[in-house]
DNA sequence: GCTCTATTTATGCAAGCGTATAAATACTCG
DNA sequence: CGAGTATTTATACGCTTGCATAAATAGAGC
């Protein structure tokens, strides 16, 4: 007869907030460094200390803790940038200067937050779920934007109606997007600050107005 | 003592090339449809109408095939919008606006090629390889952007100093690429043509010409 | 028409995946 | 302090995956 000694895994409890945080952030961990391939039940328990088991007591599925990563990613941008804002004076051309550049640097301007977003964005296609959650973030990002855009333009009393700030908002978030998206493919063939001052030169011909000085409109 | 009667997939040999393009094209199939995740070995083979097996054969392993995958899509919007160019006139604002709205409608801005896009972008990360491939098409890209602006802006006479078209190519290809997103992501919450024209508007702005008209600088 | 080989099929394996479930345990509340 | 429960561990099952390899065969070249 052999004894067995079989040592079980000391655990503590944690509050259900916690936890959820703890298995999210692991969740990103593995898909910036190894895709979304490299994001397995086994390899996130891992990181979060924790056993696999686990994750399916607060996510049911899978597809629920990458969901969930999702959308903490992109509040984890957008709540980046509206820290920008608040740090911002009152003028509204440097509000959306300041928006612009906090877009367009660190930390949001990152390889890392690319990989995550890149990996998510190919499952909108096949995703209805995922399809919903980002075309919210999407709009909310560009209605903040939409704002900040007519504001900036009453500021120098151009003209601000919606069908005008409108079609700036997709010209301008897309503008942001794109560099955005060359600053983190390849930030290194870039200057410092270099994509952030393009973007605000590039809206600024856009909307006819300056976002710098106290000048204003054409 | 039993007979066995086994019939085996009859098959035809097909030329290296052909067979190459096969495989190809049933991953971007499966891709396109399921996602990376639903391009196995298997269904790609079951696509091509051929054995797992033999996908070996011609790409020692699965990562070389999606690679070539994503070049193959890659080269194929460039062609696409060099095609564009070939059927556009001579004059060089206009050669811009063709290729500006051709990037931005049918068949280039279509959800299948971003989700392709975004699923390789997500190994970028990992990958060298696929990273080198990737900064060539983009560099690629971009350098025939900035042949066309040089052109636009030398058309009406307009200073374009090398350190001038750098910088709107970066902004230009910005635009495009994130209207390119925008539409690929949300194409049925934006009229027919809009991004198209919004993406013109801007590209005007940027440039301080007319890229319609037979009018020209400011 | 025979032979030879490049191409293709068929089969199997080991690893890793997501999920299910039962047993153990840390904490809560009386 | 003791019982009960929510939380966590542990284990295992069934699938799928990419990759390897042996057997078969279509078609080229003599």
């Amino acid at each position: 007869m052999t004894t067995e000694i079989v040592t079980r895994k000391s655990f503590r409890r944690e509050g259900e907030d916690k936890r959820r945080e703890d298995l999210i952030a692991a969740t990103l961990e593995c898909v910036a460094e190894r895709g979304l391939a490299g994001a397995t039940v086994r390899e996130i328990a891992l990181r979060a200390d924790v056993t696999a088991g686990l994750i399916r007591y607060y996510f049911p599925t899978k597809d629920e803790l990458i969901g969930a990563a999702y959308r903490a990613v992109m509040n984890r941008m957008t709540v980046q940038a509206s820290d920008a804002l608040k740090s911002a004076n009152d003028d509204p051309r440097a509000r959306l200067y300041a928006f612009v550049t906090a877009n367009l640097g660190q930390p949001i301007m990152d390889p890392h937050n690319l990989s995550l977003w890149a990996g998510f964005i190919a499952l909108v296609h096949a995703d209805p779920a995922m399809a919903a959650a980002h075309r919210d973030g999407y709009l909310g990002f560009r209605d903040e934007l939409e704002m900040l855009i007519r504001d900036a333009l009453l500021a120098v009393g151009a003209p601000a109606e919606s069908r005008h700030t409108r079609r700036h908002a997709i010209a301008i978030n897309a503008i942001i997007d794109g560099l955005w998206l060359e600053g983190c493919l390849a930030g290194d063939i870039f200057a410092d600050g270099e994509l952030a001052e393009t973007g605000i030169t590039a809206i600024e011909a856009v909307l006819g107005i300056s976002l710098k000085a106290e000048g204003g409109a054409p």
